[in-house]
DNA sequence: ATTATCTATAGATCTATAGATAATGC
DNA sequence: ATTATCTATAGATCTATAGATAATGC
């Protein structure tokens, strides 16, 4: 280890911020379940961040950015064909714990101060949206796809993945691998009948 | 009126209650923020409520008895197309406030005593995925569509509405209506060029 | 000396209750 | 008399700060 500081304490704040506010959102997760998770006191966990927002915001960030290096490296070894493109997204997607994007945009990122607010859309935007958003743009230009608006077809995507990541918490729900690749076969070839 | 109380203030308090939770969620709203737009003191709305809790679960049982009026309307004034219910399904969604479901069974729900936990998961069940999902199963025995869970295409149609009303909420989104035309023909006919 | 934690608590909210008071309808 | 509201506040949380103390590394 290189490192000046050692930053185990630093990082076990940061994995048990993580899980908790995918779990519950950021209203719902006090500082106190964060530090008991960790196993020092509420207090001590200003030491490391200066307060709850700029934690859930540096976490935040850092769902985000994972996501985007985890899309355009699975886009980018999945051919030039969308069908294995989508599939590449959709795997990569349920490989991660599952987030509720359009809660963490709806309901918890409302709620920060209009800077973090504006800076977490932007990153939302550049990680999540962008790369769906090309991948569709050059299936379009490649004529693999008829003329649906790209934007459109990406909140369909994450919408999408949205909602077979809230059924996989159902017991009854069909695996989450088979409803990604129904998703993906509803996208290209439609309902009807062969 | 035979009623023998009038229920007017209750109902403002209702109403009130059914757009500043629908816009920000549970949590983040305040009996106080329900008052000032009624224009009560906080402390009276408990005369009308015996908690935030079961002000919250009135409403949202409401909000869902309605979706569920609505969309048996809808459907049943659709013919026995397939493709015409989903379109007479995302016109009744997109003609209603729009409520984000996955939040609501995601982060908002989960913060309730498990009685009304359950209650809330059954009624979600009764009041928007069973008529979906019987929709689905109808044009899958009159062969109008292949051969896909229903149950899995129920929760692409609700993640569907909540992704469309999520970008309707940002300036450059497309139209919902035209999101909507385009989630019904991708469903049935597919992204596959002509 | 510096780093990381602790205890104690101020200060800010927020829900819900108690009891008083005004408005309404016999 | 009953209905609907009010003021005042108890009680429960929760974030963040202050200052003390233990552990670590020169």
């Amino acid at each position: 280890m290189l490192e000046p500081t050692p930053l185990d304490a630093r990082d076990r704040v940061f994995i048990a911020a993580e899980t908790l506010f995918r779990q519950r959102g950021y209203k719902a997760v006090k500082m106190r379940d964060i530090a008991e998770a960790v196993g020092i006191r509420q207090a001590s966990l200003y030491y490391h961040f200066p307060s709850k927002e700029q934690l859930f915001v540096a976490v935040t960030e850092q769902v985000l950015e994972r996501h985007r290096k985890g899309l355009r490296q699975a886009i980018d070894g999945a051919g030039l064909n969308l069908r294995t493109q989508l599939q590449a997204v959709a795997h990569w997607f349920l490989s991660q714990p599952p987030t509720n994007f359009f809660s963490m945009l709806h309901v918890e990122i409302p709620t920060l101060s209009e800077e973090y607010r504006q800076q977490l859309f932007f990153i939302f935007d550049q990680c999540i949206l962008e790369p769906i958003h090309q991948t569709f743009i050059r299936a379009r230009e490649q004529g693999q796809i008829r003329d649906v608006k790209p934007e459109t077809l990406t909140g369909f995507v994450v919408s999408l993945i949205d909602g077979i990541n809230y059924a996989s918490t159902i017991p009854e729900a069909p695996p989450k691998q088979e409803m990604a690749e129904d998703m993906v076969s509803v996208l290209l070839d439609g309902l009807q009948p062969p």
